[in-house]
DNA sequence: TCTGTCTATGCGGATATATGAATTTAATTA
DNA sequence: TAATTAAATTCATATATCCGCATAGACAGA
């Protein structure tokens, strides 16, 4: 992987700060945090939200450097990028989610779907 | 003080990221991690910024609970709410700012306007 | 009380953001 | 090649944010 050394700028470190503004991308994160790697349809599904609002979401992290994705066929893969994630105390900020009903209720649907036949299979 | 057992919300957490996305609210945060306290008028005086301007983003970050305020004749003083920042990595963040051009001319700004007598003295 | 200073707020315009519906693009498979 | 599935993008609309200007409110001193 190339890693740009890229200028520290006070923009870029408002854009990180505005990507983790939005409930719903809290939401992603939070499940992002509990797996390896999500796509866009696991989301959809688990989130309850239109196919467009999460790929937009998705794109928005990613462009704020919050998480990195590959395609694998038809799937786009999501994943964390924990170096992104140094600007926070992590445990502090994971627990802070977890607290929330919405992120307890998004926990348990996920299970619930990881229980239950799905198109897309997170293992290869 | 009287310490809240607020319900911790994915909003609440969403408003506060919020509260830490605009540029001028990190500069605002970068001085006021600078110095035990600062006034409006200071604010003013160093950013370059209305007043308008300066008072609203104030009164954001109060709401975001990431600063506290209290009046002392016709000057409110505004102080970093310690407490909200334990989601941050804070030596990481102080570091990025102090990175920016930005927070460090108006660090050279804020010295160069306490070496001149100004309307607001912090010394009550 | 009157005046001046410091701060907060109301208003309007410009810009940014969020979302759903529909469409386009990309990749797989028959 | 045609059909299918997954994801990204376009378009239109509603909402939120930012800023300057003007004004209102709070306070101090004469």
């Amino acid at each position: 992987m190339i890693t740009e050394n890229k200028t520290v700028t006070l923009d870029n470190t408002a854009r990180l700060f505005k990507a983790l503004s939005e409930p719903l991308r809290l939401r992603i994160l939070s499940l992002l945090l509990q797996r390896e790697t999500l796509c866009v349809c696991d989301l959809v599904t688990v989130l309850e939200q239109g196919q467009s609002t999460i790929s937009r979401h998705l794109n928005y992290l990613k462009n704020a450097g919050l998480v990195n994705s590959w395609r694998e066929g038809t799937w786009m893969h999501y994943q964390i990028e924990q170096s992104a994630l140094s600007i926070l105390n992590l445990p502090q900020f994971q627990t802070l989610l977890n607290a929330t009903l919405e992120c307890q209720t998004d926990l348990a649907a996920l299970k619930q779907y990881e229980n239950n036949p799905r198109s897309c299979q997170l293992t290869s």
